[in-house]
DNA sequence: CCCCAATAGTTGATATAGTCAACTATACGC
DNA sequence: GCGTATAGTTGACTATATCAACTATTGGGG
């Protein structure tokens, strides 16, 4: 069925992309959820990353990154280990499992990757990501 | 902060969506969630509406889009009254509240899609629908 | 130096959303 | 009529998300 209006396609399009990544990373048997990777990937690309870096990047509440964050830390993908100068924050960074996990997921993410682009041209998939921020960024800047 | 990746694209745009979303309507009051608004517009594009006709549009479980129905029954925005050829199927229509609510709705929801296209050509924001449009078939086609 | 507002993170309680499986009732082919 | 498929409902459960209260630290005034 054809998706017409906007509200309906993303909102399709998020569903639809929950579900694959799921199963790519059910079928990977990795035993995260997509949230679990998008953290995954903020630690690898922030040096020096703190929970609170996190929240920021993911527009989540803090509660919820703070245990998602204890359960890597559990599976011990990743360590944390309080800042010397300010004790309050807890840097953290991965374990040698966990760089070793986030390599196996970075191929796992391009077949999705993949798989949702295909037919498109790169130039497609670029606009399309442009598009795409410059929502996000309406909808989190002009908010009077 | 810039999103690269298309997943963080898409991950980001949908939560800051669903956000928006839920406060356009909170602040209408009309006590109404994203799925709610789905299954009116589904309902108000579909003649001769049933409960299944939603679970194919949304690709939603069953189980939920049942519950979501019988809220929306409950709030008196919709009815469902028995297919004549077929007692199985339970057709769903709007009540006159429904109607007045949907056109507020309407209204409700062209401002978050004109605040989420603000600074985007008409055509921009049809290739980007597109370009969805495409991404979900990908993902619900090829699941070999 | 000590108090205090601000910040980072944690936790409990609760709400919302999504999933699975079993169940009822009707319909249709034979 | 009988088996099977279909539409919808329900219960139980899991996962996600949110709010508010809490601890521990920090840095800045007085």
């Amino acid at each position: 069925m054809p998706q017409t209006s906007l509200s309906s396609a993303l909102f399709t399009l998020a569903q639809s992309y929950r579900v694959t990544v799921r199963e790519a990373i059910n079928a990977n048997e990795l035993g995260l959820n997509a949230l679990h990777v998008r953290c995954l990937h903020i630690i690898a690309e922030t040096q020096h990353c703190t929970a609170n870096d996190i929240v920021a990047k993911t527009g989540r509440d803090k509660a919820q990154i703070a245990r998602l964050v204890k359960e890597l830390i559990k599976l011990e993908l990743v360590s944390k280990c309080a800042d010397e100068n300010d004790k309050r924050c807890l840097i953290l960074s991965f374990t040698d499992q966990g760089n070793a996990l986030f390599s196996r997921l970075e191929v796992a993410e391009q077949e999705v990757d993949a798989k949702l682009c295909h037919g498109l041209t790169d130039q497609q998939v670029r606009d399309f990501i442009a598009i795409a921020t410059t929502m996000i960024e309406n909808i989190n800047h002009n908010t009077p």
